[in-house]
RNA sequence: UGUCCCAUGGUGUAAUUGGCAACACGUCUGAUUUUGGUUCAGAAGAGUCCAGGUUCGAGCCCUGGUGGGACAACCA
């Protein structure tokens, strides 16, 4: 299933760390040489580009090594947890390119196991059952720099707490009134290992296993075991969990000790790597779900977001998504990637498949005063310069034109090689014209038309005019022009922006002109478009059609701007 | 007054078992171009946090600093 993973990816993956560990491992010849990893989100949000980058590597690894990735949900808290996030997940991992290992995998399909290993632990009296709030154990607990103190339920008889820990489970206790805590050591210098919790009550319907259960593991007393069942050989996650990692080797052991059937399966290995930080983007779940239930974006697709359905609505392909996965590369430092490498991804890979198209975005009307009223005719204009086989379309040219207003200047300077009086550009496919005059609202500074006369001997493909004519400007015919809703997209966050300000809010970063709506005069070959079709919009940027475009009502999203070097130097 | 992790051009990643620091994004030139896009050619920019040590030789090994991060949810 998972041999046709990746394969539009770049084959030349650069070697990493995680690479060189499970070298040294297949070296050993540890696990049979089998490598299987796994992608194990919570379901309880949707997927942003941080899990791409999760997503990408764990599955270009099971591919590297001629292994498989799973997809399991790991839903051990059913008050966070949805189906609806279940499915979109899915989505988005199909979407990416992949294809996980057999089934979608559910922490809450081994329940039962870990029930049994949950009383296997207090047989051994490595478990107990703690009577007391979550307030006096946290007190417990200790500080990172202070050793904690231990439970007074902590001595516990094995027959006592079997008992207790039966009638947690057949729901005779409330929540908060009990918890099943394992038994290693308060003084730790690992806040982890000091007795942390296996098992809470909560009373709610899981969305898959119902109301079968009332105590539910926390992930400490899942991860590991549930990486154990599936026969993961390399648990790959972030580095917050990296201190996790005792734990999660204490519970193996304590799960195989005594057991020889169990010791001789795979044992799973924990490896972290630097979770993706983007400047200007803020990726926690907590903080996307707040901006979705405050309305501060439309929802998770906004193309705002940066959900991988919000980035798919905007117009990324799995493609460039993948490539920037690759490009990102892995390591154990934490650092912050400069979206513009994502930004060049998608007009890298938009650049050779998008096809251009005449889109006017500021129009100002242009009129050639020597071209016969009422005249049509059809020129013929090439969709893609990068790709031949998209060929060409016909584009009818009249004698009044859109043109882009910042292409025209009543005083341009030196460097500007675009319009201004008595200047001469090529409206591109079309004729040359030169600027003669122009209207300008006195009140207001307006211009508000342009008037120019055309030279028939400089059609384009016409061979007799050799002149060279550096401004190319894009245009639509007045009478031609359609109508089109644009949805200019900029940073959610304004340039102080969020990840590394902890001690801020978010939203005192919120950009609130990150969504500027337009009206534009686009070429009628666009008329017949459906969501998700994505053009470059000449001289513009590239667009994507959104999944709300109707014939009645075309809307596109910008995807990304093009690079546009003379307004940097502006 | 703890434990663990990390430290390479502006940013992110590389650097075979130690052998004159590479690639991408970004920046800047120039050429081509019926997109100031693309493409092509080229440039600037780090001597690898600091100080010692081992070695003929250290970004890679050792010691000690410094700086940054993680860890005290009945979240994952």
């Amino acid at each position: 299933m998972s041999k046709d993973n990746h394969e539009n990816a770049p084959e030349a993956v650069k070697t990493n760390f995680i690479h060189q560990e499970i070298d040294k491992d297949l070296a050993e010849n540890k696990n049979g040489g089998v490598v299987l990893t796994r992608f194990p989100p919570e379901p309880n949000g949707y997927l942003h580009i941080g899990h791409a980058k999760s997503i990408c590597l764990n599955f270009s690894l099971a591919q590297k090594y001629g292994g498989g990735c799973n997809l399991r949900f790991d839903d051990t808290n059913p008050v966070k947890e949805d189906v609806e996030y279940v499915d979109s997940i899915q989505e988005d991992v199909k979407w990416l390119g992949f294809n996980w290992e057999g089934e979608a995998r559910y922490a809450s399909d081994y329940f039962d196991q870990l029930y049994l290993w949950a009383v296997k632990l207090i047989k051994n009296g490595k478990a107990y059952v703690d009577d007391q709030s979550a307030e006096q154990i946290a007190a417990q607990k200790g500080t990172p720099t202070e050793p904690g103190t231990e439970s007074p339920f902590r001595n516990r008889t094995v027959e006592e707490n079997l008992d207790l820990f039966e009638r947690m489970k057949a729901g005779e206790f409330a929540a908060g009134e009990k918890v099943l805590r394992a038994k290693i050591d308060m003084a730790s210098s690992n806040m982890h290992m000091r007795d942390p919790l296996m098992y809470r009550i909560i009373h709610k319907d899981h969305h898959r296993t119902g109301d079968k259960w009332c105590i539910y593991p926390m992930y400490d007393f899942a991860h590991g075991q549930e990486d154990f069942i599936e026969g993961v050989t390399h648990s790959i996650c972030t580095l917050e969990f990296e201190v996790h990692r005792p734990l999660y080797n204490w519970f193996l052991d304590q799960i195989l000790d005594g057991d020889e059937e169990l010791q001789s399966k795979v044992r799973p290995r924990q490896i972290e790597f630097a979770r993706l930080n983007l400047n200007y983007t803020v990726m926690s779940k907590r903080k996307l779900l707040e901006l979705v239930q405050k309305g501060i974006v439309a929802g998770w697709d906004d193309p705002r977001m940066p959900t991988v359905s919000g980035l798919r609505r905007r117009g990324y392909t799995p493609e460039s998504i993948r490539n920037f996965a690759d490009k990102v590369g892995v390591a154990r430092r934490d650092g912050v990637i400069d979206v513009a490498l994502l930004e060049s991804c998608i007009r890298e890979d938009l650049n050779k498949k998008a096809p251009r198209v005449n889109a006017v975005v500021d129009p100002v009307k242009l009129i050639i005063t020597n071209y016969p009223e009422g005249k049509v005719e059809m020129v013929d204009v090439i969709n893609n310069p990068e790709d031949e086989t998209q060929g060409s379309r016909q584009l009818p040219f009249s004698r009044e034109v859109y043109i882009e207003r910042e292409d025209f200047m009543e005083e341009p300077p030196k460097k500007f090689f675009r319009l201004g009086p008595g200047r001469e550009v090529r409206l591109k496919g079309g004729y040359a014209v030169t600027c003669t005059d122009y209207k300008k609202n006195e009140s207001t500074g307006e211009i508000e038309e342009i008037y120019c006369t055309y030279d028939p001997e400089t059609k384009s493909g016409a061979t007799t005019v050799d002149r060279k004519i550096k401004g190319i400007l894009h245009w639509v015919s007045v009478e031609h022009a359609v109508d089109a809703e644009i949805r200019m997209y900029d940073r959610l966050y304004n340039h102080e922006a969020p990840s590394s300000q902890k001690d801020t809010d978010h939203l005192d970063f919120i950009n609130p002109e990150s969504l500027k709506i337009i009206t534009a005069k686009i070429e009628p070959s666009l008329k017949e478009v459906k969501p998700l079709d994505k053009f470059q919009f000449q001289r513009v940027g590239y667009f994507c059609v959104d999944k709300d475009s109707t014939s009645d009502k075309l809307i596109f999203n910008r995807t990304v701007a093009l690079k546009d070097s003379w307004s940097k130097k502006k």
